[in-house]
RNA sequence: UGACCCAUGGUGUAAUGGUAACACUCCGGUUUUUGGUACCGUCAUUCAAGGUUCGAGUCCUUGUGGGUCAACCA
């Protein structure tokens, strides 16, 4: 049985191109990040999308770094890149390219242009180029050196390139159109003069592409069929075409695609930025930060990312996914491979009065009822337990199944039990431990007390608890769009969405948890250790909570 | 008030001229030694108005609404 897929309207196109055997039916896409920060949630979707359609047609994917602005790119970003694309699951082979590998082909086509009188050096200022372009109402006027002859604008941006000038006095200038209604089109500069030293080239250029000029002719060097980037970009490709004809060089073909937005998540790297360097969070792997290494360490597979790029689908609307989406792939992906453990997240003790003084048996329990080859675990059991505060009530509300005095449980994978009564501090008024007796014919798996219990409870045996630390975690900000007009996104933050449990105690299994190792903790949710753990003192993250089927709404 | 892009349930994506599908969310139910999982059910006549057609979510026109574009950023 084949699923049949309905094609979205990227795969329409490239089907169509390999029909008309363009470029031999080639398909050869790539990922073409600016190494000036961390990526995100949105990047995941560019490169899920860019790798998996390459593989769909036999074809391949470069990664490609678009290091053309010196000023704000480095190396630290590059790693963490190339870092984050392969947890992802993707792999660019050899093909490790940056676009500053070719500053000297991209120099000469600028030369070719120059020499074809399709570039100008203009010594205008940046505001005099600005006003020289005029509005999309109104067409744009002629800069004063635009008439240069070749051999001067040859003779000067030589010149540019060997150092002459200082930083910002020149600029190279290509002549296209300055009366188009696209604003791109006119005029557009594509060279400046900046000394910057260059994560890669160092100090050999002090002249740099912009964007327009590295982008599209990087894609036609290395033979890319179809550069997928976004919406915003719609605007660009008559002049990525322009660039492609005048040269007479390897027709790439761009299409756009509408960017996705996640609700409660911003993905701007400038103000992601703004949260580290606020300290509103910890760093850029901050597990509430929804940049991929945040997600990491959340405790996000990468399998459930790839799936939630997959049904975000593609479109060119704009569109709003919600983050309950995201968590949906995170549950379904973890419910088939994160072992059960058992932690109590706010222990209160539970004493089983009729259970013999200082025996500890030995009690298996699955590790995953989803997967039947994940075998079994014993977790200790003896006559004092913790169990979860909230799991008991004095005055329990009508649809309580859990414990209460006089209220009958069942003890996950262990026995049955009737609760006689709480044991109350008489000083503070606090709860102190809870006092219950259990059924020994009702042991878990040869259970033959015909008692029903309603409730089933998680417990951790007491002598032989493991102490950790648990941090809770919500959402990043207040309302879904923190970049709503009007406010700053600061005050969106949630202030309140990370919540550290000092007091957790866990089943000894956990001990041999690994870093970013994933848990379900029963009847709670899916948790991840944290690098942050040492041997003695375990830190899990919770990476999401289960669904939640029950609520106390007295 | 220039040009370009877009418009299907609460959300996202499908339906490629033949009578609106799938997923998530929400709400209800069945099963359950996790109030999880699994399973079942409820929730839209497709922005508006005209037109073409036997037939329009799909094609055309005009509106309306939303988005994008005027960095020596990418």
């Amino acid at each position: 049985m084949e699923e049949t897929r309905s094609l979205n309207f990227i795969e329409e196109f490239i089907e169509e191109d390999i029909a008309n055997g363009k470029h031999g039916g080639r398909v050869h896409t790539r990922f073409p990040p600016e190494p000036n920060g961390y990526l995100h949630i949105g990047h995941a979707k560019a490169i899920c999308l860019n790798f998996e359609i390459a593989k769909k047609y036999g074809g391949k994917t470069n990664l490609r770094f678009d290091d053309t602005n010196p000023a704000t790119e480095e190396t630290e970003y590059v790693n963490a890149i190339k870092a984050d694309i392969r947890w992802l699951g993707y792999d660019w082979e050899d093909r490790e390219y940056y676009a500053s590998d070719y500053f000297g082909q991209l120099y000469e086509y600028a030369l070719d242009l120059v020499r074809k009188g399709l570039a100008y050096v203009d010594d205008s200022t940046a505001e005099e180029i600005a006003v020289q372009k005029g509005t999309p109402a109104e067409p744009g006027k002629e800069s004063p050196y635009r008439s240069r002859s070749v051999e001067e604008n040859v003779d000067l941006f030589t010149r540019m390139k060997d150092g002459e000038f200082p930083d910002g006095s020149r600029v190279l200038r290509v002549k296209v159109d300055l009366a188009s209604p696209n604003m791109h089109m006119r005029d557009p500069v594509i060279y400046r003069i900046k000394r910057q030293h260059h994560h890669r080239t160092g100090d050999t250029w002090c002249i740099y592409p912009m964007y327009d000029f590295a982008h599209g002719q990087s894609d036609s060097i290395e033979g890319i069929t179809h550069s997928l980037c976004s919406l915003e970009f719609i605007h660009h490709r008559p002049l990525y075409d322009w660039f492609i004809s005048q040269l007479g060089i390897f027709p790439s073909r761009q299409i756009e695609f509408a960017r996705m937005n996640v609700t409660y998540m911003i993905t701007s790297k400038r103000r992601l930025m703004q949260l580290v360097n606020e300290g509103l969070v910890t760093g850029w792997d901050d597990a509430r930060m929804p940049t991929i290494s945040g997600l990491r360490r959340r405790g996000y597979p990468a399998a459930a990312i790839r799936t939630f790029c997959d049904k975000v689908g593609i479109a060119k609307r704009d569109n709003w996914i919600e983050i309950e989406l995201l968590e949906s792939c995170v549950r379904n992906e973890l419910n088939q491979t994160a072992l059960r453990r058992m932690a109590v997240l706010d222990p209160i003790k539970l004493v089983i009065s009729n259970y013999p003084q200082g025996q500890t048996e030995l009690l298996p329990s699955e590790n995953n009822p989803e997967d039947e080859t994940s075998g079994h675990r014993d977790m200790p059991f003896s006559r004092e337990i913790y169990i979860e505060r909230e799991d008991f009530m004095i005055d329990p509300p009508k649809k309580y199944f859990r414990l209460s005095p006089g209220a009958t449980v069942r003890l996950k994978s262990a026995y049955i039990i009737t609760c006689e009564r709480a044991v109350v501090n008489e000083s503070t008024g606090e709860m102190e431990e809870i006092i219950c007796t259990y059924y020994p014919d009702s042991k878990s798996g040869s259970d033959t007390s015909g008692i029903k219990a309603k409730g089933t409870l998680h417990w951790v045996n007491a002598p032989t608890a493991v102490k950790g630390e648990i941090r809770m975690y919500d959402r990043l900000f207040t309302t879904e769009n923190p970049l709503a007009e009007g406010v700053d996104f600061l005050s969106k933050v949630n202030l309140e969405s990370l919540k550290v449990l000092n007091n957790v105690v866990l089943e000894p299994a956990l001990a041999e948890a690994r870093v970013g190792e994933g848990f379900q903790f029963l009847r709670q949710g899916y948790f991840t250790l944290d690098r942050d753990s040492t041997p003695e003192h375990l830190v899990f993250n919770q990476t999401v909570s289960l669904k939640e089927g029950w609520t106390n709404k007295e």
